[in-house]
RNA sequence: GGGGACGUAGCUCAAUCGGUUAGAGUACCGGCCUGUCACGCCGGUGGUUGCGGGUUCGAGUCCCGUCGUCCUCGCCA
């Protein structure tokens, strides 16, 4: 028998065939049942929990509490009849102590690890060390690891090379706010840290790595949300000499294989691919949640030929007439249908209109209008609606009219409960996004996916030649992974021309000096021989959440911020001490409260 | 930056219309118990009701401010 604390087996390990061995556990106090003549302990580490059995005189001399860390020398006993605990898997046997080792104290701890009570997430974050002993945590990180793993063995197995790029780097003046670093060496001048490695990774392409991957940690200065926290990690990948269904195909196998090694779950492929105008006009969304149906329906036409003065002054005004047909089945409620238009309301629509479809005209406030059965008829036809069907409508501009009927969609689909269980991964390629985006506040244009994405069209629609087209119908050949709803990823055919890449700066604004100042080490990798290339990048924090089911990406985030961008365990940010300040050249100056 | 919710024992929560000594479960401590496995039974410790101010005879409760957490809109190329 060993002599040392040091284990011979883990607490998830020992089985019948161990019974009568010696042997050494380590782990965490889980449980205690103290019954006088006889105590037990469940002793509890990353593997699962063992029984240990402990004699009156053993137990007399031994003084632990709960998370106490224990080495227990003992045999290996087996558990007959009632004893078996069929719950686990180390059920039918245990350890008969015959010494323990205390090897770490504990106070009492504030987070309940059995799981019987559900801590409050401040507590949690505080003390990350505990809340991570949960089974349920250590779960999270397990899958995550295996799944991130199981990927990079998919990338390897299509001839991509893991490379790093660098976290200090160049802030970037088009996309989200930059996290900072100043410079010691260089008085008054910053790194910033990487929103994504995207620069990097083309200029990799220019440099004929071919087929280049990463796990990378990216960073974006903007307010959090359930699924997004100021650093994030990517599977980030680029593809030389591809266009967008060659990345599809590529990411397509890695997600049959990923799923398959790390899930047991066998994808159907190809995913389907869907233009964005289409997800738009369908879904109201660019990430459709296509498990189930109740799509947007156009009666732009229907509402032309109407009298509704709302329904013919947002067509007047260049907007649209859309509507939602929620099944009679579903009983929708008067009430439910003001709670509907309240939420409508928070995102800023003026109001929504909802017809009980009959073809005695129906009711709700459209039924005036239907009151002929050929104009009931007609607006049945064109919602595809049916007798005792609720239908709702917004008439807006077309951008909001699209936006709130898809986010009623959304809501009504948990709701209603039209989500099938069984039909778990209905993922999507959305393509064509928009090139650009007007922005009211700034009056310019912005890339709605980044700076580097290819157009549709390469002539700009005449800008190349000199012209002026209306750069917010350019489309660009930006996608999005979607699935569930969730955005996953994104990506692009990227721009490998450097006369193309300038004038999409100039496009978006930016001057001859700034693009040299800002972008003039890029546009020059580009023009010494960039092959045409594509990539993508896959949100593993929410990739790794949605595959668990849970939709806080905490969870399966070891480290992560509250919804103030801060760290509870170690209190980041915090002030420094002012010689650290100088250092660098800093000076700060704090608001006033 | 805006909106909403929350903050009471180590943990999870309760406390009626503003009313007496702020309770319960659980954990912890002590006692009993040789087959439990969220052991059981008996007893006990444990409170700056986030913090500051105000109204009131009286505030966990009402008002103002502030801090923190969560969700969300804006934001996130």
């Amino acid at each position: 028998m060993r002599k040392s604390w040091q284990r011979t087996h883990t607490c998830g390990e020992l089985r019948r065939s161990h019974v009568g061995a010696n042997v050494t556990l380590n782990g965490w106090v889980h449980a205690r049942r103290d019954h006088g003549g006889i105590y037990f302990l469940d002793l509890r580490d990353r593997y699962g929990l063992t029984q240990v059995v402990i004699g009156e005189q053993l137990a007399a001399t031994l003084k632990f509490g709960p998370e106490f860390v224990l080495s227990v020398r003992g045999k290996v006993n087996a558990r007959e009849g009632a004893q078996v605990n069929s719950e686990r898997p180390t059920g039918e046997v245990e350890v008969i102590a015959e010494s323990i080792d205390v090897l770490s104290a504990s106070p009492v701890p504030p987070i309940d690890i059995s799981g019987a009570t559900e801590t409050a997430l401040e507590t949690r974050l505080k003390y990350r060390y505990i809340d991570l002993r949960r089974a349920q945590m250590q779960r999270n990180l397990e899958h995550r690891s295996r799944f991130i793993n199981a990927m990079r063995r998919a990338f390897e197995r299509q001839q991509f090379i893991e490379v790093e790029t660098p976290i200090l780097t160049k802030a970037t003046p088009e996309g989200a706010r930059d996290y900072l670093v100043p410079s010691r060496v260089h008085p008054g001048e910053f790194y910033a840290l990487p929103q994504s490695p995207q620069i990097f990774k083309q200029i990799l392409m220019v440099a004929g790595l071919d087929r280049y991957f990463q796990v990378a940690r990216c960073f974006r200065d903007e307010d959090l949300r359930a699924d997004r926290q100021p650093e994030f990690t990517q599977l980030d990948m680029e593809m030389s000499f591809v266009e967008e269904e060659d990345v599809f195909a590529a990411w397509e196998q890695v997600l049959v294989e990923t799923f398959r090694d790390a899930l047991g779950v066998e994808l159907s492929v190809p995913f389907p691919r869907m233009r964005w105008e289409e997800a738009m006009e369908r879904y109201g969304v660019d990430k459709p949640d296509l498990r189930f149906g109740l799509e947007l329906k156009a009666v732009d036409t229907w509402a032309r030929s109407c009298d509704f003065q709302v329904f013919r002054g947002a067509l007047e005004s260049g907007g649209r007439v859309m509507g939602l047909v929620v099944p009679a089945q579903h009983g929708l409620s008067r009430k439910d249908i003001t709670d509907l238009e309240t939420v409508a309301k928070g995102l800023g629509a003026k109001g929504l209109a909802w017809w009980k479809a009959g073809e005695a005209g129906g009711a709700g406030p459209l039924a005036k209008f239907c009151a002929t059965p050929e104009a009931a008829r007609s607006l049945m036809q064109a919602l595809g609606a049916a007798e005792g069907d609720t239908c709702l409508f917004m008439a807006d501009r077309k951008s909001l009219a699209r936006k709130v009927l898809g986010e009623l969609r959304n809501q009504l689909g948990r709701k209603l409960g039209l989500i099938p269980k069984e039909q778990r991964w209905a993922f999507t390629w959305v393509t064509h996004f928009p090139l650009f985006e007007w922005d009211e506040d700034a009056q310019r244009y912005f890339s709605a996916h980044h700076p580097f994405t290819a157009p549709e069209d390469w002539s700009l629609g005449g800008a190349m030649a000199g012209g002026s087209p209306d750069l917010g119908a350019l489309s660009s050949r930006a996608y999005d992974l979607v699935l569930n709803g969730w955005e996953l990823g994104s990506g692009s055919v990227r721009i490998h021309r450097a006369d193309v890449q300038q004038k999409i700066f100039s496009l978006l604004g930016i001057g001859p000096e700034d693009q040299k100042r800002k972008f003039g080490f890029f546009v020059d990798a580009l023009a010494f021989g960039a092959p045409p290339h594509a990539g993508f990048a896959l949100g593993l924090d929410r990739t790794s959440a949605l595959t668990l089911g849970l939709d806080n990406i905490r969870d399966v985030i070891a480290f992560p911020k509250t919804a103030s961008a801060t760290d509870l365990m170690c209190d980041a940010p915090s002030t420094v001490d002012p010689s650290q300040l100088a250092e660098v050249h800093v000076t700060t100056v704090v608001p006033k409260a």
